[in-house]
DNA sequence: AGCACGCCGACT
DNA sequence: GTCGGCGTGCTC
């Protein structure tokens, strides 16, 4: 394919990144009437001319050209915003430069720029290489990513305004005593030139004992010089912490560290995968690390899963840094301009945060890592769905800084990326101070369910509980379903009480006795009796961690019992001070959802029970037994982090299931290599790339129809492309029905992801779904329901 | 996404 | 005859 010539004649910039240039924008139709070469007759017309190229984020998604008149050339950068006339009665549209050149223009051809909106740069070219390359990948418009990557408080400019600032220009200053002028304004202008600073108007007022008319008329006859500036008035506490002094670390903490380094001196992009079991002590490895990195002059990125963002994340870092910047959600617009600003100065060496701190405008990129890597919340699941740990890939490789991967559970994607040699493998089998792992035993609930009768507790459970109180210890029982019971059905006549929205099993929630859809959040009072048949005696099945905490308080009366679900973690500090309840040893016993699997590191917990580990298991996604075992393996790791040792129980009725048997063995290389082989034959992620379509609507047929066409389209293109393509559905998607809409999905799958994504490009752009179909694409789409 | 242009139906 | 219905296509 020819490449297109806009911007070949005098490049400004090279682009950062191989990739970045190959391709055209997704989605963007290729309208060449500008970029063309202009007709022979018309090349003696050409002028060079300074252009800069515009992105909208609503609106068509192609790049526009803009002449870049004299006066803002030299702030018409790429990667600031601009107000640009558009379209027939050119009214005025903000867009984002992406790229500013010399060009070889036809005279009239072009608007010109009406202003530059941005006095910082807000993306870097990396940084615009890098939504390039995000809008490529994930087939949506560029003008959304870059919405996505600038935070809308620092679009916004929370925080600052704008004020007035007046001086007296010299030429002033000289004739002073000359000027004939009104009493208030003659002495107004004498103080302001008498006091060397500028004043804002009404504090020059006020120092002249006047009104704001005469300072006004000041400014009316160019007597005083005005600038507009604008300040910040946020203040937040950045007073650096007392450094703490850094670990001694074992012999694998020590290899690990090794490689690390290695790279991180070097300054050259590798990826590196710290495979550590729960307890091996990552984190030092990484702290250490980031050390080599600030010591170098260059900040470091530090991405975890979004339920690990807690005040003890930010201690652990704060200890050892002067400066950090937590990124976390609960932070206001102001805040988080600030925030941005710091690490945009490249005064913060140290960037700790969810997702979407993989966008930390840091200038001197030293190191990223992805502690969790395999964890899925860095998936986003809106569009731009980007996945945090590739778009880190990108990033590393482009800025030439490593990138760190940190997971005793990884993903498969990065796990085979160790096999082929493109990701460093660095293995922690042992914990730290020589700990052992925990013994897990399964509990096979299809024999031992019938001795306790009802109840979520089985008798081994029990024991193993019991034992842990009278030796004085702490237990964990994970259990992933939050609400009292998991389904309210009636004896009498089978009927489901089921989401009018989702048609799927309402929650009962009993704390204000709510039937509650865990999908839309639609909730209704609990039924006393069927709404169907009228039988009093409608039965609340199923266990949820409400139901289960009943029973704890019920059969350990005495013992104090804590429970964490994101309904009693609602408040802000409420994660804190339960955490903290557990830490002092008042509460003995913590119940909760995979929110308690992760990191929680408490040397007196010697027992989790998990309570049902198939509840992940039979969901319609191949990732199902992946999950399990991390799961497992995740809560599984809470214990034995103390000289008491621990042990855990795992309640199943599938204890043969190799994601639990791999689970229970401490095992990830076998469970890799069981799962990896069946992914390959029925051609899955890691081996095949997948992208997945999902379109609803408020009939089941309409999307349903649509994918119907949009797969036949797409076999189409396929063969024009030469790709193999494999499709799975359309076919009515898990969640068949959410918030009142029918969803149907269409599963793509090929070993060729580029094609793939060209193919799906292909047809999207010529496609116009019906109104009453809203249809969206997920590129390595992490979550099937 | 807006907005103008365009080519058909019922109205001051 | 015109006002306006929203289908189609263009915007540097």
């Amino acid at each position: 394919m020819q490449k297109s010539l806009q911007f070949n004649v005098t490049p400004h910039f090279r682009v950062d990144h191989p990739s970045a240039d190959l391709h055209p924008p997704s989605l963007v139709k290729q309208q060449d009437l500008f970029n063309t070469a202009p007709a022979p007759w018309e090349v003696d017309d050409l002028v060079s001319h300074v252009v800069a190229k515009i992105v909208f984020s609503t609106g068509p998604q192609q790049p526009f050209d803009y002449l870049v008149p004299e006066n803002l050339a030299p702030v018409a950068v790429a990667g600031r915003r601009m107000r640009v006339p558009f379209g027939r009665g050119d009214r005025l549209v903000q867009g984002y430069c992406v790229e500013v050149g010399a060009k070889q223009v036809l005279p009239n051809k072009l608007k010109s720029i009406h202003e530059v909106v941005d006095d910082v740069t807000l993306l870097s070219r990396t940084m615009l290489g890098l939504t390039r390359w995000m809008a490529e990948y994930y087939l949506c418009p560029w003008g959304q990513v870059l919405e996505a990557v600038v935070p809308a408080a620092v679009r916004g400019n929370a925080g600052t305004r704008e004020v007035t600032l007046l001086t007296v220009p010299r030429e002033t200053a000289m004739q002073l005593a000359t000027l004939k002028l009104p009493p208030k304004q003659h002495a107004a202008l004498t103080i302001l030139a008498a006091a060397g600073k500028a004043f804002t108007p009404p504090e020059l007022a006020q120092a002249a004992g006047c009104t704001l008319a005469p300072i006004m008329a000041l400014r009316k006859k160019k007597l005083v010089h005005v600038e507009v500036r604008r300040v910040s008035f946020a203040h937040f506490d950045d007073t650096p912490a007392e450094a703490e002094p850094s670990k001694q670390l074992n012999e694998d903490q020590a290899a690990a560290l090794k490689t690390i380094l290695h790279a991180v001196d070097e300054e050259r992009h590798q990826t590196v995968l710290l495979h550590g079991v729960t307890g091996s002590g990552k984190t030092e490895v990484y702290l250490q690390a980031i050390d080599r990195v600030v010591a170098a002059g260059k900040q470091a990125i530090v991405l975890v899963p979004e339920i690990s963002l807690t005040p003890q994340t930010k201690q652990r870092f704060r200890a050892r840094f002067s400066q950090i910047a937590l990124l976390h959600s609960h932070m206001n617009d102001v805040e988080r301009h600030w925030q941005w600003k710091r690490i945009a100065s490249g005064h913060i060496p140290v960037v700790v945060g969810a997702r979407s701190a993989i966008f930390a405008p840091t200038p001197r990129l030293g190191m990223i890592i992805l502690d969790e890597e395999h964890d899925s919340s860095f998936k986003q699941d809106s569009s731009p769905r980007y996945h945090a740990r590739d778009v880190a890939a990108w990033r590393a490789e482009s800025e030439n800084a490593p990138l760190i991967l940190g997971s005793a559970t990884p993903s498969l994607e990065s796990w085979r990326q160790t096999q082929t040699g493109a990701i460093t493998l660095v293995s922690m089998p042992r914990r730290v101070n020589n700990y052992p792992l925990p013994d897990v035993k399964t509990v096979d609930l299809r024999v031992d369910r019938k001795s306790i009768g009802r109840g979520a507790i089985s008798r081994p459970l029990y024991q193993a509980m019991r034992r842990t109180i009278e030796e004085d210890g702490q237990m964990i029982l994970l259990l992933n379903r939050r609400g009292y019971a998991t389904h309210i059905q009636c004896p009498a006549c089978g009927e489901k009480v089921v989401c009018p929205e989702c048609e799927i099993a309402l929650t009962h929630h009993l704390a204000d006795n709510m039937a509650i859809c865990h999908y839309c959040d639609y909730r209704q009072a609990a039924p006393k009796s069927c709404p169907s048949c009228g039988f009093t005696g409608i039965h609340f099945f199923g266990y949820g961690t409400q139901k289960l905490e009943a029973e704890v308080k019920a059969r350990f009366p005495g013992v104090e019992c804590l429970r964490m679900d994101s309904d009693t973690m609602k408040k802000p500090g409420s994660h804190e001070a339960a955490l903290e309840r557990f830490r002092c040893g008042d509460a003995k016993i913590l119940v909760g959802t995979q929110m308690i699997a992760k990191g929680l590191d408490f040397p007196n917990v010697t027992l989790v029970g998990v309570i049902n580990a198939d509840t992940a298991l039979h969901f319609p996604d191949v990732r199902a037994g992946e999950r399990t075992f991390q799961l497992i393996t995740q809560v599984a790791g809470r214990t034995g982090r103390g000289h008491k040792g621990g042990q855990v129980l795992v309640q199943t009725l599938s204890p043969d299931h190799p994601a639990i048997e791999a689970a229970a063995r401490h095992d990830y290389t076998l469970f890799a290599g069981r799962e990896l082989p069946f992914r390959e034959k029925f051609l899955f992620s890691p081996f095949a790339k997948m992208v997945r379509l999902v379109a609803r609507g408020e009939t089941a047929a309409a999307p349903e129809a649509f994918l119907d066409e949009f797969a036949k389209q797409l076999q189409k293109v396929a063969i024009q492309l030469e790709l193999e393509l494999h499709l799975q559905g359309p076919a009515a998607a898990p969640i068949e029905k959410l918030r009142g809409q029918y969803r149907f999905h269409l599963l793509l799958k090929s070993l060729d992801g580029e094609k793939l994504r060209k193919a799906v490009q292909m047809v999207a752009v010529k496609t116009k779904s019906p109104d009453e179909v809203i249809w969206t694409i997920d590129v390595d789409p992490v979550d099937m329901m």
